[in-house]
DNA sequence: CGTACATCCTCCAGTGGCTATAGGAGCAAG
DNA sequence: CTTGCTCCTATAGCCACTGGAGGATGTACG
């Protein structure tokens, strides 16, 4: 009894695949499990939590090296919690951002959209606009 | 005379950066241009407008099959536009949805930094929130 | 005409965060 | 013992670029 758990539910327990708990382990986000003698990773619970945890700040939209460092924040409960704070506050402006940039993005899709003709290409503003830079107000990233 | 733009000028009159133009003739996107006896492209100004156009469907967000789809709508003026609307119609929709995730995922992460009691770890809403899924409404991607 | 320097060339590797495939080996139930 | 599920490694692919090495070409000036 207690062999420990095995990858697959790991990944059901934690909602990340499997492919992905192998490639967190390979960039040291995910500490290397014991093995079995068949050579088999065996998990225990605190793997689980751990990878919900980063499941969700995934879904959250921090990248790898965020996560890092608010794992390893969250292994010593001691700390000031400043650290964490900030990275959620530059993930918040980063959202921020973005929204207005797609927010802009949106209008100028209307425009294009609401401006075809339903005609012929030559007639159309979807073409139109994006021939000619200058018939549009937008100048952002997208995504 | 007329001995053609160098990649350097259509880089400038375009805003596509040279090895993405070197790369979008390797994928197909650009058509290869003549070159020098030395062996260098030399373009001409319905280059730069392909590049314009395509770097104003970058921002918008297309990816590189629609921009293809369009181009070769652009070429074809007597044609019916319904495929253009169709696909600037796709994105708008993918647009209005990213927003709307994005703006889930603000609420959050606002939660998150709003009830950060700026003191230990140990009591970091942070931390918590994103240790423990259950303690949020959100259930989706990020980006 | 020589030389310095800007611009260009090709080829290849790297980015982020996975995902998929091939070709095997381990393990539990019947 | 065999069937079939789960697991293993290693490698390549995804998207749309971006950057660097190492070398060739083109041009402006003295």
């Amino acid at each position: 009894m207690s062999h420990g758990i095995a990858i697959g539910k790991v990944s059901e327990g934690s909602g990340v695949k499997i492919p992905t708990i192998r490639y967190y382990e390979q960039i040291g986000l995910l500490p290397a499990p014991p093995r079995t003698e068949g050579g088999r990773r065996t998990y225990d619970h605190k793997d689980i939590e751990r990878l919900s945890f980063i499941r969700h700040s995934r879904e959250l939209g921090f990248d790898i090296d965020q996560i890092q460092t608010l794992l390893a924040l969250q292994d010593r409960p001691d700390q000031s919690c400043a650290d964490a704070d900030a990275i959620a506050k530059a993930r918040l402006a980063e959202v921020a951002r973005k929204i207005a940039s797609l927010t802009a993005l949106q209008a100028e899709l209307r425009r294009m959209v609401e401006g075809c003709s339903h005609g012929r290409v030559e007639t159309c503003r979807v073409i139109e606009i994006l021939a000619d830079h200058d018939k549009c107000k937008h100048h952002q990233q997208a995504n």
